[in-house]
RNA sequence: GGGGGAUUAGCUCAGUUGGCUAGAGCGUUUGACUGGCAGUCAAGAGGUCAUCGGUUCGAUUCCGAUAUUCUCCA
């Protein structure tokens, strides 16, 4: 059975189950600060878990596409090595919100398993929870019961809180769960071992492939547990291993969904799978990165330098290092590969066709930069061992630094240092890590209370769009502490601030009741949950408040919104339907939009954008709104939709003329397209491989900035006496300014010349040596040059040029090179002179200069140092 | 969010106890050689050493702040 049926049959069989069959949810998280990457298939459905939002159906299933880099068994650095693990991959899952629960799942979940996929039931084995004293939980007996039915008793096993109590977090819900386990060894072995041995063993060969969750509880901040009155059914499969089984292979790699692309690498790298351990895992590693980077990418997700972003790029980095190490790759590969992989799962997952350029041009782009990282620490390393040539041991303070400060990392250090027979101080990198890591947990302590419900089972209405003001009762609050500061969030029955989402930021503004007033200093989104961030402990927490938007901000922010829906549609006409949204930043002072385009914008294109938005800002276009479309009537009516944006079935439709801008938007947005005003663009530049940033502002800031420029134009006139063409009269005065600066330069050298001339003539012949002492009325600048144009007009010379101005003495004292050699030094001779004038000094053998405030000693200056001549 | 770096010519970068008139390669301009191109040679242009402040006789170099950026940890 090849993969894609094993997916297709899984989603049929639960369809028939009476399953609403969902697609998967994008694999980068936005609006839940507590996550960065979907990690689970119940990831989108968090917010039914924690009673947020009511569901829209009680059963559906899905394949999820999933992002692990770290967690109990998913180290990034574990990836490859083994057969079974990735980064990026799908979960198969079924959910009941309130509906069926533990009888159904193990049921279903053996039914498709045996009888539907024909799996062998001698090789299968379940886990139940054994119970745990220190939480006073008993074993999961019901599960047990729901298993004796279908499966030989000595097959089920009880499990520990470890591995079979699954929980979302530190609070919140969780409860039991059990897991299917599959032996996939030969017959022999299983005679030699019986599996069950080896179940949770991290066994290669026996290994889990479906978890059914039983979520009943809910875990308060102080450990403690209640029940929830709802109770839900969540499992997982992982599709890989799924396939794997199918397939009758013993690796996730030897599966149709890898080989293709083990194959292509391993063919660029000129090398075959199967033949070599090390060059085995780099194959492994670099196909199983490829699929995390591209749909990530695709998703929306562009590498950076921190949070999401950055997990991005150390994935890639790592496929690059093994790629580079052990399959000889010295430039860029990897973006070689979206093709193939777009090619094989296009089907299933659209965006990897529809944004394939973009995501090879970022994949480059970062393949390059971070091979220039790498030669940048051989070199670093290189000069390590110039330094220190005889060392038998790499300082592991040096190694960290390498790693920690330059991103090199330390495999390749360990590597490098084999090469040249020498060891790593492990241990002392080892220190330098956790002391960093210490640091870092010590700054992002964060404690957060429990909820305090006020108001249970209430959901929130948010009336934002048609007021800025409006009555509201407090319906729960919490304490949320972090080392710097402490807010309180606060959720509110019926609220007109909008929370941060679709690039708009959140509002701000206050809750007043009586004469307490709670200032509301971010409006954000948590899990659907509309929280506001007050800086003040609410009191009366039972009377009705007046929760009120600070309308300015508010108004400023919708009119950029607007503006950046109809620069959108602009770039769209002026560059082409390649461009799309990336990212965006709408604020009250300004409007910050990345977007796919390959080339840097020229000044007509970006005058041609600017033109039609303030166009259609003239044209007084009248803003629709459209609440509860389904979201295919939207897409009739040419919506815009973003990739990496999750929807639900019922969307926001914002319309400037039917023909010109429409996009699926929480946002807020203006009556009519008039009150913007007027928009400019400050700034385009380039952010990432093929990603611009546009940088804008309307309204009131549109005109200060106009203004700034013509205020600017204006004193540049003034400056030419109000010539009528000024471009002109500065293009002349430049070029004026560089004729007269060289027609100068060439004068003081002739000046200086005849002066050295002159000085030369009068020298003082002491001994073999001549020596000139004389005050000269040039700047230190000159009378350096002299200085060094005199030291070299005759063998044995030596100069003292002091200069007076502002009451200010310098000295300036050269000798001839042979001078020097004879061991005379115009530092050690420059600071004795220092002292006539009161001042201090320095410099080279050759040349030192001097300052100091005393005129009146100048003459005793130059004696002093004649005096070195003479003796 | 915390720690550590970086910012020097259009690009990639040198520039260690603070002191040479701030350099290299590539690119660019001009000229010469060749029938043309490619190429070779020669000459030249191009720098507020990120910004602001401080220490100093003197700061690209040391210190502080800001901006941008990289990197590691969370």
């Amino acid at each position: 059975m090849n993969s894609s049926q094993v997916r297709k049959v899984f989603l049929d069989f639960f369809k028939s189950k009476a399953h609403q069959i969902v697609p998967s949810a994008p694999m980068v998280v936005k609006g839940d600060p507590t996550l960065m990457f979907t990690n689970a298939g119940m990831n989108q459905f968090k917010d039914i878990f924690l009673g947020n939002t009511k569901p829209e159906f009680l059963r559906a299933a899905d394949t999820q596409k999933c992002l692990r880099v770290s967690g109990k068994h998913n180290d990034l650095e574990e990836v490859g090595r083994d057969t079974y693990h990735h980064t990026m991959f799908e979960m198969l899952g079924n959910w009941s919100f309130g509906d069926y629960f533990k009888k159904e799942a193990i049921a279903w979940a053996w039914e498709l398993l045996t009888e539907v996929y024909g799996i062998d039931k001698e090789s299968l084995y379940v886990t139940v929870f054994g119970g745990d004293k220190a939480d006073g939980m008993e074993a999961d007996m019901e599960a047990y019961n729901y298993w004796k039915a279908l499966i030989p008793e000595e097959r089920i096993l009880y499990g520990s809180k470890k591995d079979n109590f699954w929980e979302m977090g530190e609070s919140g819900p969780c409860g039991p769960c059990s897991e299917i386990h599959i032996d996939i060894r030969s017959a022999e072995e299983k005679k030699t071992l019986p599996g069950k041995e080896l179940v949770n063993k991290d066994h290669p060969e026996v290994i889990e492939i479906w978890n059914l969750v039983f979520i009943e509880f809910n875990r308060l901040a102080n450990g403690s547990l209640e029940a929830l009155p709802a109770r839900h059914i969540d499992t997982g499969m992982g599709f890989e291993r799924l396939s794997m089984v199918m397939q009758g292979v013993k690796s996730n790699y030897d599966t149709d969904i890898f080989v293709p692309i083990i194959n292509e690498v391993a063919k660029m790298a000129g090398v075959t799978y199967g033949k070599n351990e090390a060059r085995d895992i780099a194959l492994r590693v670099v196909a199983d990165h490829l699929r995390a980077i591209t749909f990530a990418i695709a998703d929306g997700q562009l590498p950076s330098n921190n949070g999401a972003g950055y997990v991005i790029r150390r994935i890639l980095r790592r496929a690059v290092r093994y790629g580079y190490t052990f399959l000889n790759f010295d430039e860029p590969f990897i973006y070689k590969l979206v093709s193939l992989l777009a090619k094989q799962m296009g089907d299933v997952f659209p965006e990897l066709n529809s944004q394939k350029t973009l995501i090879e041009q970022v994949i480059k782009e970062e393949e390059t930069a971070f091979l220039r990282t790498l030669a940048q620490g051989i070199k670093k390393f290189e000069a390590y061992f110039k330094e220190n040539p005889n060392v038998k041991e790499i300082d592991g303070e040096f190694a960290f630094e390498l790693f920690d400060t330059f991103g090199f990392p330390i495999d390749l250090t360990n590597l490098m240092a084999s090469e040249k027979g020498v060891s790593v101080d492990m241990a002392g990198f080892e220190k330098g890590l956790q002391q960093q890591k210490e640091r870092s947990r010590k700054a992002a302590v964060k404690t957060t209370d429990d909820w305090i419900e006020l108001l249970p089972d209430t959901e929130t209405t948010f009336v934002g769009y048609d007021t800025l003001e409006t009555e509201a009762q407090i319906v729960k609050y919490r304490k949320v502490a972090t080392k710097k500061k402490t807010v309180f969030e606060v959720v509110l029955d019926k609220t007109p601030f909008y929370a941060e989402s679709g690039g708009q930021v959140g509002d701000r503004g206050e809750l007043v009741a009586g004469n307490e007033t709670l200032h509301v200093v971010d409006t954000k989104k948590e899990n659907n949950l509309i929280v506001h961030l007050v800086a003040e402990e609410p009191k009366a927490v039972n009377d009705v408040y007046t929760a009120k938007v600070n309308a300015e901000k508010r108004l400023l922010t919708t009119n950029n919104h607007s503006a950046t829906h109809l620069m959108h549609a602009a770039l769209r006409k002026v560059l082409g339907t390649h461009v799309e949204q990336k990212g965006s930043l709408v604020s009250a002072d300004r409007l910050r939009f990345d977007f796919s385009h390959f080339s840097k914008m020229s000044d007509e294109e970006i005058k041609q954008v600017e033109d039609i938005v303030n166009n259609k800002i003239r044209e007084n276009l009248p803003g629709i709104i459209k609440q509860n479309i389904a979201i295919d009537e939207a897409k009739a009516m040419g919506a815009m939709a973003l990739f990496g944006e999750k929807y639900g079935d019922k969307v926001r439709v914002v319309t400037f003329d039917p023909d010109y801008s429409v996009e699926l938007c929480g946002g807020t947005h203006v009556k009519a397209t008039g009150q913007i005003g007027l928009f400019k663009i400050v700034s385009e530049s380039g952010i990432a491989a093929g990603v611009r940033r546009i940088e804008a502002v309307t309204g009131k800031n549109a005109e200060k900035f106009v203004d700034e420029q013509i205020a600017l134009l204006k004193s540049i006139k003034a400056q030419f006496k109000n010539a009528n063409n000024v471009l002109g009269a500065v293009t002349h005065l430049i070029e004026e300014n560089s004729k007269l600066h060289k027609e100068m330069e060439k004068l003081l050298a002739e000046k200086s010349a005849g002066l050295a001339d002159n000085l030369i003539d009068k020298a003082e012949k002491i001994g073999e040596a001549a020596f000139i002492g004389t005050k000269v009325d040039l700047d230190v600048n000159s009378a350096k040059k002299l200085a060094n144009q005199l030291r070299s007009r005759g063998e044995k010379v030596l100069v003292v040029l002091a200069l007076e101005e502002k009451g200010k003495v310098n000295l300036i004292i050269a000798l001839s090179d042979e001078l020097v050699k004879s061991g005379l030094h115009a530092g050690t001779i420059i600071r004795e002179a220092a002292k006539f004038i009161n001042g201090g000094g320095g410099g080279q053998p050759h040349l030192a200069t001097a300052g100091g405030k005393n005129a009146d000693g100048i003459g005793r200056a130059i004696a002093a140092v004649k005096k070195v001549l003479e003796a």
